[in-house]
DNA sequence: ATATTGACGGGCA
DNA sequence: GTGCCCGCCAATA
């Protein structure tokens, strides 16, 4: 790794997430900080938030990745929360309001 | 180098 | 359950 790379912070730390968030099953959803845990990074859920923020790749299912309260994401990236609310649904994903999915049903227990 | 911002989380009212 | 404050971390208006 070159030295560039490691002041780029977390290059790796990047693809960590984009893997993480792959392995969110179809149907349920997690949190930034949970994803952030999951990593070895704690206090890393901001980090989680920027990274998918700045990219939305096809292949990385961030719609699935909600905040602790179940809260869609204030400005996804596409359509607003329209469009990841509407991903959610089409994937089976209850929700409580227009805007926070049902964390007690669909939040990924991982393992 | 400092200040501000943001797709966050925990604690408390 | 919701809202406010504060702490945390990285990017930058």
């Amino acid at each position: 790794m070159t030295q560039m790379q490691q002041a780029t912070g977390d290059a790796n730390f990047r693809e960590k997430v984009f893997r993480q968030v792959k392995k969110i099953p179809k149907g349920k959803v997690s949190t930034y900080g949970q994803v952030a845990l999951l990593l070895g990074k704690p206090r890393g859920a901001r980090e989680v938030g920027w990274m998918l923020h700045s990219n939305d790749r096809v292949d990385v299912p961030c719609h699935r990745v909600v905040d602790r309260t179940g809260r869609l994401a204030p400005n996804f990236a596409f359509d607003g929360m329209a469009e990841q609310r509407r991903r959610l649904v089409n994937e089976g994903v209850k929700f409580i309001d227009k805007i926070h999915v049902d964390l007690e049903k669909h939040l990924w227990k991982s393992r």
